[in-house]
DNA sequence: AATATCACG
DNA sequence: ACGTACGTGATATTT
């Protein structure tokens, strides 16, 4: 017998399609109104899938019932999980249908779930010695994962959200061991499986528990060594734990109808499956499984012949002749680059995330896009420096360019040398758009729906070179309207020089004490349990405190506490300004407030993060450029421009991170930048005197404000003059302020006319601002940023005051962002140029995170005044707060 | 995917 | 009479 090529893939059916529903639009739908966004879901899932894993054979498992009568059954036995609903089992039957034209086995047993079908699949498969992959979204799987033979791709949320585990993944990811996964949920109970956990054991507990203890019976025959609150918990709820392993253990003993040999891969029969697909409405998905099928990744076809005709959409996409070669050594790179001495584009696929994981293939080409060259992906240092070379010498454009960077500047390599990167040059021309995918932008662009995706079929090779098409005739038209709008200056000494700046940034990522963290979370998981406990105590009866719906109910109807403001869907809100009102009415008010601040500082900061910390101890976040309407940066996956700073408890999150060992971290800021800028914008004699002669600015207004003596300014007015002020930026009116303010709107009226009379040129601003922004439909920053602002003429009274205060704010916000790159860029140039080890670890608005070596910090510290604080085209001196520190926390002046 | 909430500048 | 401060991203819940 032939060992099979690649893993034997077992897919739970019933899971995925059930993510595949949740994750997409119930208006995914044929023209007769049938929904079908499982099965969009569900054939995209495969793909990828396949693409990725590229299966020896395959097996789909589906409950045999279908979902209603099954689901009755599932509610009988394991106490109701949400309902099913009623467009989806209909789709169960269309996912078989496809799986059948591919003649991919479905398998499923009378009254056995589906997942009790795989994992006796498996764990025959195994036993023989096979690789087995479960792709499943439902953690019970996490039980079947056995080192080296069966791994668990867990689909974690929509799509393409996986979690590849081995034996070591599922230890980090639960704290116990495969085989222990279902005594850990049957102690901690299973949300998902609406399986109730013993009170105060959560995951951390259990998994202490059962290393300590080994199983169940070792937990409970050692009661009297625990604490005697967790002790109580577990001896009166011991019935309940070993019910819910029962439910939780999957039966390895299903009999099947199939013997895991007699599955097989190939065999598709294309006509069946344009049949099913074209029936369904569903021509894109019909383009990827035929793309697909011609890799022959599926195995042959039913009748021995793998022709497929190309597609029809694709061919206008595809009118050039392009030539295809792919370079297979060194050499080959280097000959072909000979032959190519001029510029370059440039555009590469992943293994996985995007700029986060090792390329899959890399296309160069010239700039018609007809000569293209494909490379494996897995770059050798070599290549690497071929390529360096030639760009630096030639240039090179490309589309997202920083993901390609960040790899390369992971591999120490540095790109330089590029031209245009065309989705900074679509963000710079029109920053209102939502995203800027290549297949979203002219000349192929907006696409119409049959060519959305259009370069996410056929192979690998086909769709770089499609990409690389596009690029060709996108670059000379964005080049025209960077000029038409004035938007070169921008692009080339702003958006462009910073993208390798942050492709480094990122590539270094921040370094992170694990244990702070840890420690932290941990604590937070106690203090959250006891504060949920106690919510649940002063309402009467447990309930979901994070549901705002059954809060509300709480809150409103049990309670009888009075409603306040309403959210914009029409229920009453429950936020916390709400309950901050309420606080002296209910005891319970305070106690969710805390619950909330502590649950959300957990869930967000701790659980969250401790997750994205890499395999380097660091946290590489992702800095987005073409998102921001007003050109400041954005961080993702993640988001380390929240972290705390306001409240006490949050700010300890900070102590964790830190410099690179032995290392020190310096922490810089501008000090009010934006009102700085308003200053200077405004030309406001008073605002800009008091900045040049270092007055502290909020007393400054203050003293105007309430009309004052400086030395005479209480601390409630000067907080009260900086909400002012802060306000202001925004656009805020009266009756905002005077919430913020807790006083009446006549009093904030008051204020505000004080403000304006004394710094009278503010208003004018202000009202320039819009009046130039309604005539040109946008407004721009001094340095040329564009930010269209159509809403400014709408019918709606309210949509267009909401244009408006965008108008005022997109000067402020939008050069505040623009002289910040600036200083960024600076910043990294003078470290280089000086030589330094020091590097930017990271970036939030206006402030910076520098590493660097103990014997760095004075020069350091000289470059970093000098790259943020000359900045020669303001009227007022920018003031920078400088701290070095063991951590961001010990770091903050 | 939409909603509610909340963390930051 | 209406709505009421700009800009982000992540979490959990619900559909």
């Amino acid at each position: 017998m032939t060992v099979p090529a690649g893993p034997l893939v077992l897919i739970d059916g019933m899971s995925l399609a059930f993510r595949a529903y949740f994750a997409l639009p119930t208006d995914l739908s044929t023209s007769h109104g049938v929904v079908t966004n499982a099965v969009h879901g569900f054939c995209s899932m495969l793909q990828t899938l396949v693409k990725d894993h590229k299966p020896g054979r395959l097996a789909v498992a589906f409950d045999l019932s279908g979902g209603t009568f099954r689901d009755a059954m599932v509610s009988d036995y394991k106490g109701g999980r949400a309902e099913t609903p009623p467009d989806l089992p209909p789709q169960f039957d269309m996912i078989r249908s496809v799986l059948q034209a591919l003649n991919i086995p479905v398998v499923g047993v009378p009254q056995m779930e589906a997942d009790d079908v795989l994992a006796t699949l498996a764990t025959e498969a195994a036993a023989r010695g096979e690789q087995v992959i479960v792709v499943t979204g439902d953690r019970d799987s996490y039980q079947l994962v056995q080192d080296p033979y069966i791994k668990v791709l867990y689909n974690r949320r929509g799509v393409s959200d996986y979690a590849f585990y081995d034996e070591a993944g599922i230890v980090e990811r639960t704290g116990v061991v495969p085989a222990k996964y279902p005594m850990l949920a049957a102690l901690r109970g299973d949300p998902s499986d609406n399986l109730p956990g013993v009170p105060g054991v959560g995951e951390k507990t259990a998994a202490k528990l059962l290393n300590t203890y080994g199983d169940l019976d070792g937990i409970f025959s050692h009661l009297d060594e625990l604490t005697p609150k967790l002790r109580e918990n577990l001896a009166a709820n011991e019935q309940l734990a070993r019910t819910n392993l029962e439910v939780m253990t999957l039966v390895r003993t299903v009999p099947m109808p199939v013997d895991v040999d007699e599955l097989t891969i190939g065999g598709w029969k294309v006509d069946e499956l344009r049949q099913v697909l074209t029936t369904l409405e569903m021509q894109n998905q019909l383009k990827r499984f035929e793309s697909l099928l011609l890799t022959g990744i599926l195995g042959p076809s039913a009748d021995g012949d793998r022709q497929i005709e190309v597609p029809a959409a694709v061919a206008p996409v595809v009118e050039v002749d392009q030539t295809l070669t792919t370079l297979e050594s060194r050499d080959g790179v280097a000959a072909w680059l000979q032959t190519h001495l001029s510029e370059v584009l440039v555009a590469v696929t992943w293994v996985g995330q995007a700029g986060r994981s090792p390329l899959r293939t890399l296309a160069i080409s010239g700039l018609d896009a007809e000569d293209v060259a494909i490379v494996d992906g897995n770059l050798v240092p070599e290549v690497w420096d071929l390529l360096a070379l030639h760009v630096s010498k030639f240039g090179f454009s490309g589309h997202g360019v920083k993901e390609l960077l960040r790899s390369a500047a992971a591999a120490e390599i540095e790109l330089s040398g590029l031209d245009l990167d065309t989705s900074l040059a679509a963000y710079l021309i029109d920053a209102s758009g939502d995203a800027y995918d290549l297949d979203r932008l002219e000349p192929l662009g907006p696409v119409s729906p049959e060519n959305q995706g259009l370069f996410a079929t056929g192979t690998d090779a086909e769709q770089l070179a499609r990409q690389l098409l596009q690029i060709a005739r996108l670059k000379p038209r964005l080049e025209e309207s960077l000029l038409q709008l004035e938007l070169q200056d921008l692009y080339n000494n702003v958006e462009r020089p910073l993208v390798s700046v942050l492709a480094r940034m990122e590539a270094v990522g921040i370094a992170v004490d694990r244990q702070v963290l840890q420690e932290l979370e941990a604590s937070l998981r106690v203090e959250v349990a006891t504060l949920e406990a106690k919510v649940h105590e002063l309402a009467g009866h447990s309930f979901n405190v994070n549901s705002t719906q059954q809060l509300r109910t709480v809150l409103y109807e049990e309670l009888g506490l009075k409603p306040g403001k309403k959210t914009k869907s029409g229920s009453y809100s429950t936020d916390a300004q709400t309950l901050e009102s309420l606080r002296l009415d209910h005891p319970i008010v305070d106690t969710l407030l805390q619950y909330r601040e502590v649950e959300k500082l957990r869930s967000t900061y701790g659980e969250a993060l401790l997750n994205e910390i890499a395999a380097d101890g660091r946290i590489h976040a992702t800095f987005r450029q073409t998102v921001a309407r007003t050109g400041r940066l954005s961080s993702e996956h993640p988001n380390l421009h929240n972290i705390p700073v306001r409240t006490e408890g949050g700010r300890r999150f900070r102590g964790a991170f830190i410099p690179r060992s032995g290392w020190k971290l310096l922490v810089a800021d501008y000090d009010q930048i934006e009102l700085r800028v308003i200053a200077h914008l405004s030309q406001d004699p008073g605002l800009i005197s008091a900045f040049l002669t270092g007055e502290d600015i909020h007393r400054t207004v203050a003293s105007g404000v309430y009309g004052v003596e400086s030395s005479e300014v209480t601390h409630a007015q000067r907080e009260r003059a900086k909400m002012v002020s802060y306000g202001l930026a925004y656009g805020m009116e009266a009756f905002g302020l005077s919430r913020r303010l807790g006083s009446s709107v006549e009093e904030a009226k008051e204020i505000m006319d004080r403000y304006f009379a004394a710094f009278p040129s503010v208003q004018t601003y202000m009202d320039t601002a819009v009046k130039e922004a309604r005539v040109l439909g946008h407004t721009r920053t001094q340095m040329g940023r564009i930010r269209p602002l159509p809403e400014l003429n709408d019918a709606n009274f309210r949509i267009r005051q909401a244009a408006e205060r965008q108008a005022m704010n997109a000067g402020i916000q939008g050069l505040a962002a623009d002289l910040f790159k600036v200083a960024l860029i600076r910043l990294d140039e003078a470290l280089t140029t000086a030589g330094l080890q020091a590097r930017l670890v990271l970036q939030v608005h206006d402030e910076v995170l520098v590493e660097a070596p103990p014997n760095e910090q004075h020069q350091v510290e000289a470059i970093v005044r000098e790259a943020l604080g000359e900045i020669e085209s303001l009227n007022v001196p920018l003031e920078i707060s400088l701290a070095w520190g063991d951590s961001w926390a010990t770091a903050k002046s």
